[in-house]
DNA sequence: GAATAAATTTAGACCTATCTAAAAATATGT
DNA sequence: ACATATTTTTAGATAGGTCTAAATTTATTC
């Protein structure tokens, strides 16, 4: 596979997480930021390699072996992740651009070695789950802050948005993975909500809270 | 620059050692394991962006700013490579082919932090000089085993054929970067040597004699 | 110094990956 | 259901990188 070929197929992967139907041109020309006509001619190529189910004018699925290639190359970006952020401090708002080149790396030993030299992580920096050598992978009961109970508390868990201005803010604001959220309560008229992370008290707008996964706390 | 123009550009730089005439057409073909008439064409872009001096008929030669990129290439290269063997376990003959794909990778925060990581090593697991991220390095007072006086001793710093199959005969007798080495004896027939590292005695053929290098202790 | 050999360049082709512009198919609205 | 809008595909172009085969330049040899 090429590089660019991976990252279609690791596309079609993400636009089809959460439902098994087929991907539109424009939806995947959206996700890789390309035309449709290029789209078209990619899925094309792709499907002759197997990697996908493609009818003209129906959109596209993933085969099985187009997803497993999907999860090999999503350990990888991941894997990547962990290693810049424990290994090189880099800054969990910083790792993506160049996982994004790290991930086409042709090596199992590599990745394996990495993944021990990493203690076999199941998650990456923003929460998501690393799929293991054989394409499986931990889920975690988590919900968007937004959909959480008033009150409840949980751990904060993941990002639905991992870009760096959302990221930023949250560091900001002392939220980090792993650490312990209580809500308090919910605004009626624009769905803020008010929450304590650890000795801070904050104010959080519906936008920022629906970009935050908390695993509940059962009590 | 392209992985292919970052390549060709090593390729320059490594025919380059060792004298400052241009480097013809075909010696870059063979380098590059490519046809004459690819490269004529990469040279020519490669002119364009100013990287080399290029006149038909007459060769390449690197300029100041293509000797720097070469060297930003093969500092990310060796570093890489230190990384593969000292922090994942790779062997120093597993490397080579890893670290090709690695040296491509742009970020200059990954490549000095992973610098940091390693303690800033100076040598590569065959024994040559990292550059710094200035492109400055050190070089080391060394000759090759077969050019050593008989009798007297060294260290073992280096290689110059660094095939699979050579450094696993080195590993098979023992020797590795950082042993001493004594120089016994010469046959004058077939200029095979006689050495010893550490307890093992050996003879070496002069093949062999002939692609590893000696940094000569001073007595 | 002409003839021949070797090295180098050009011309034309192919493949991947992209684009624009135009054509075809599907979806939508009244 | 028909006209319109949207989506998708095709056709043709460009750019990087490579190749083969032919032409050109440089080097060598008698």
């Amino acid at each position: 596979m090429t590089h660019s070929e991976e990252n279609y197929i690791k596309g079609i992967y993400h636009l089809s997480q959460g439902g098994k139907k087929a991907i539109s041109t424009n939806a995947l020309a959206g996700q890789m930021e390309t035309k449709p006509s290029s789209v078209t001619d990619m899925v094309k190529r792709l499907s002759e390699k197997g990697l996908v189910h493609y009818k003209k004018y129906q959109g596209v699925r993933l085969t099985e072996q187009g997803t497993r290639q999907a999860l090999m190359v999503i350990r990888k970006h991941r894997l990547w992740e962990v290693f810049l952020v424990e290994k090189l401090d880099f800054s969990w708002d910083e790792v993506h651009e160049v996982a994004e080149q790290l991930e086409h790396i042709e090596s199992e030993k590599l990745i394996d070695r990495l993944d021990a030299l990493l203690d076999f992580p199941d998650f990456d920096p923003h929460g998501d789950p690393i799929p293991d050598k054989h394409g499986k992978f931990k889920t975690r009961d988590k919900k968007l802050l937004s959909n959480m109970p008033v009150p409840s508390q949980g751990i904060c868990v993941g990002v639905r948005d991992s870009s760096t201005p959302f990221l930023k803010f949250l560091d900001r604001n002392h939220i980090a993975l792993g650490r312990e959220i209580q809500i308090l309560e919910r605004e009626p008229y624009d769905h803020s909500m008010h929450v304590k992370i650890g000795h801070h008290s904050l104010r959080i707008s519906h936008q920022i809270a629906s970009n935050l996964f908390v695993k509940p706390s059962v009590e």
